[in-house]
DNA sequence: ATGGGGGCCTGCCGGC
DNA sequence: TGCCGGCAGGCCCCCA
């Protein structure tokens, strides 16, 4: 599931139960998800104080009293369920454990914060604060999006050159972090730009246009995820799947929504996704 | 260096 | 109803 906005829209529901709070206990369900488990994961959140709550790229970071950061991502499937908590006007008992409940964590304040995955394609790691940018999975990220190191100059000096379709350089996270395959998707399409074109063939103008867009995208979605967090605190305190109205994505066969457009949604697939794009008004 | 493909896991959905 | 193939929004790793 989660690409930048879902990220950030799980970050902002986490922050009001763990921000400034205590763990009081981190249960650990098995040792590993993608990857072994840090040693002694458990132990070393119980006790500390969670200072701050970020995001880098997909990757959410929580910084601890202890001097480490624990960071957590969430795969494809990985959920965070809110339980024992007031949320809104509804006050959410603890439910029964789930299968792929992996990770639980007992926040002071009575909140317990569920890490759920089926498909553990997620992970977490426990590393120094100070050491967190050298990462092996955060060290190669290029820019944030949404923030200044991500700008016309840039993205035309990177795309300038490569031989692969847009689409795949758009995924590339060493390029531009926190785009997935549905936002990319979404991109195009506005910018009108065929997935299949190659990257270093898109005309500067076009290039120009390209990071606006991928701003614009974004950051809609961003604020559909936090409607939807007010949703959540009403509802069964889930975080990290919401509603979000796509003019592309899983369109297959649809109408194209674009003014004036007569073309149907394709799907084809690029480097093994699903890539929709509407071949008459994207080249 | 760049680009393409396989693999990791489980669940779900559609077709027979 | 049951089985089976295909598909899923991520990312690392290996190979040419």
């Amino acid at each position: 599931m989660p690409e930048l906005p879902e990220v950030e829209t799980v970050r902002r529901g986490l922050e009001p139960v763990m921000t400034g709070k205590l763990v009081l206990r981190a249960e650990v369900n098995r040792p590993d998800l993608r990857w072994p488990l840090p040693p002694d994961m458990g132990g070393r959140l119980t006790g500390a104080r969670v200072l701050a709550l970020r995001r880098r790229s997909k990757y959410i970071l929580a910084d601890l009293s202890t001097g480490e950061t624990l960071l957590i991502h969430l795969g494809m499937s990985g959920r965070m369920l809110i339980s024992g908590q007031m949320l809104g006007d509804f006050h959410h008992d603890h439910p029964a454990p789930q299968k792929h409940d992996h990770v639980v964590l007992h926040m002071e304040g009575g909140a317990r914060v569920t890490f759920n995955d089926a498909r553990r394609f997620g992970a977490m790691d426990l590393i120094a604060t100070h050491a967190v940018d050298s990462h092996p999975l955060l060290a190669r990220l290029g820019p944030e999006p949404l923030g200044n190191g991500f700008d016309e100059s840039y993205l035309q000096a990177k795309l300038a050159g490569r031989n692969t379709p847009i689409k795949s350089a758009l995924l590339d996270q060493n390029l531009v972090a926190g785009l997935g395959n549905i936002y990319v998707c979404e991109t195009l399409f506005r910018a009108r730009i065929s997935p299949k074109r190659k990257a270093g063939r898109i005309s500067a103008s076009r290039v120009s246009t390209l990071v606006p867009i991928i701003r614009q995208v974004l950051s809609e979605a961003i604020e559909a995820g936090g409607s939807s967090l007010r949703d959540y605190r009403q509802a069964d305190g889930e975080l990290g799947y919401f509603q979000h109205a796509f003019q592309v994505y899983d369109r297959e066969g649809e109408a194209c929504l674009s003014p004036g457009c007569t073309g149907r949604i394709a799907r084809i697939v690029q480097s093994g996704r699903s890539s929709f794009y509407c071949p008459l008004c994207q080249h």
